[in-house]
DNA sequence: AAGTAAAACTAAATCGTTTTAGTTTCCCTG
DNA sequence: CAGGGAAACTAAAACGATTTAGTTTTACTT
């Protein structure tokens, strides 16, 4: 148990036989401070090793330089969360800004962990994800005037930072691509209604539907984040059934692992009787089954993006927020 | 921008009448504060939602209540440490600890990260992965006296709190099993062999093969966390060269999607020519394809254990340090 | 050379908490 | 009823930083 003591502002005060307070706006760069003065202090301290500690700072000045990334931990996300969360620390990496994690569990209301960010002032910015077009959290974040982004668009996505996968492009391209495979009778296992990103790849997808001239119908009994042997189960059911189906699309890669399982107990082949379209955050379904289309979906550029636009909104309140749209192909 | 101010120690000190270090000792429970007294002031804190100032028991405690968890982001493992992370935080839930990621990179020192937690005194402790037999940073934390805990063992793990998946028996029941099937020329696709759990699989699998009397190698051109692609390429090389095997086993999910990739490319059937064998942490490979064996590891169960683990170390290191091996099957 | 303004620094207070060292109050003993 | 001692509380200092309000020094003006 060895610690030695940090050095701390006083240490380079009795160093430099200058006052606490004058290392202090010397090492901010304050003018009031002589030249020379501040160049010595700033050497004294790069000798040294003064690094500012971060309770005293916070205690003095408010500022926490952290960032708390508050995400939804469904099984069924946590690929894409990985990435987000690995894209996220990336873009940390030589600020002065740490990054805490709290999964926030479907069992509990999702504004508790928010709330308690910003009443115990536990960081400077939240991310959020999942998103919904009304999120609560977000109306309470832009009511606090706290500083957030948040991945995926809500209703007033115009006036917050955020990070959004153009689902509406990739619905409409799901379409089209299985419409160019000659595919009349398409359905799409989509997100949770009530996610806004549902809404969004509905519609993409319903309306090159009406362009191309196909069917195209919602599965209403499952959702793409729903077990994967429920998945199995219904889509197994729908075309034990026969009813007339030759495209599907998946709104994720473990839906879409999910749904061939099941088509596959019932006797159909990708590429043969049906052609498969989903989204994906890492490259594998290729390698799952080739014959499937994928679209991929960046959660690290997401990740990374969201951190820059956090302590954007952090830093600098009065420009407008980042917002950035991922059109895909 | 409303934020109001929080209510401190002074705050009920001022309802109550008291003084503020009363008012601390007695929401502490010590015992020269009047038990009437204790009543009173924890009834007020709690009416007017009193939460102890982080930056203020940190400046003055040394305390921070956060968890460091530092992990490897290779691509490879990202499956597995989303898991680790839910569990961690899971475990977290309910308790005063925060958490917090540092992701490091392969292009840097392993050392940076953990020195300038330990340093900084970031946090009171630290969880890491990705041992190696002699790790640095084991050495480093063990000889600061510094609470962590590791996923997987180092070569010093009778001295610190670690959990792990025995890999051991992990490669004893692969070549069991492939054994059972009639196969009798093993190859295995091992994790890097300067992490001491690669070691640990392969000597398993060479004396249950030594057992069993059949023929094991170790794959010496590729490992488990090497890119997809690689495997792929280096499976299907082997064989389209007619290498005599008929049994393969990998160490991660994502190798095992790889490779049968590349053995299918050579125009090998699984459950006809060759038998597959697999560690994953989540389960997929069965609908990946239905006729590889594999093996679960609980990624989450090892994160809650670990933060568990670790807290135990800050708020008891007299006690032993908790131990867990996880013995698959 | 006296007066003044700018430059360069310092003293003191503050953020919220805990610890150490007292101090006051009260009860009991003889 | 004085004295002793336990019980219950308080004052002051400390952790490390920044901000506000001075103070000293220097340099310049007239």
């Amino acid at each position: 148990m060895t610690r030695s003591p940090r050095p701390t502002l006083k240490t380079i005060a009795q160093l430099t036989g200058l006052a606490v307070p004058t290392v202090s706006r010397a090492l901010s760069g304050a003018t009031d401070i002589g030249q020379k003065t501040r160049e010595r202090v700033r050497k004294v301290a790069d000798e040294i090793g003064y690094v500012p500690n971060r309770a005293g700072l916070r205690l003095r000045t408010g500022r926490t330089f952290v960032l708390s990334l508050v995400l939804s931990s469904e099984a069924d996300v946590m690929n894409l969360t990985a990435r987000l969360i690995n894209g996220t620390a990336t873009a940390l990496r030589d600020t002065r800004y740490h990054l805490t994690i709290t999964p926030f569990f479907s069992d509990e209301d999702p504004m508790r962990s928010i709330r308690h960010v910003v009443e115990t002032n536990a960081a400077d910015a939240v991310i959020l994800n999942q998103i919904l077009p009304e999120d609560p959290r977000v109306r309470y974040l832009l009511d606090k005037g706290f500083p957030f982004a948040t991945h995926g668009r809500s209703n007033w996505a115009d006036q917050h930072a955020y990070f959004d996968f153009d689902n509406f492009t990739f619905g409409r391209l799901a379409v089209q691509r299985l419409a160019q495979q000659g595919r009349k009778s398409i359905r799409l296992v989509a997100p949770p209604r009530d996610q806004n990103y549902a809404q969004e790849m509905i519609h993409g997808a319903e309306q090159e539907a009406d362009t191309q001239g196909v069917d195209l119908h919602v599965m209403q009994r499952i959702t793409s984040d729903d077990p994967a042997t429920k998945i199995e189960d219904e889509i197994a059911a729908l075309f034990q059934e026969n009813v007339p189906t030759d495209g599907m699309i998946f709104g994720s890669a473990n839906s879409c692992m999910s749904g061939v399982a099941g088509l596959e107990k019932a006797g159909l082949t990708i590429g043969n009787q049906v052609d498969v379209f989903s989204k994906e955050a890492i490259p594998f379904l290729q390698r799952f089954r080739p014959a499937i289309h994928a679209l991929h979906e960046d959660a690290l550029a997401a990740g990374e993006f969201l951190a820059r636009a956090a302590i954007e909104r952090i830093e600098h309140p009065e420009k407008p927020v980042m917002q950035f749209l991922e059109v895909p192909k």
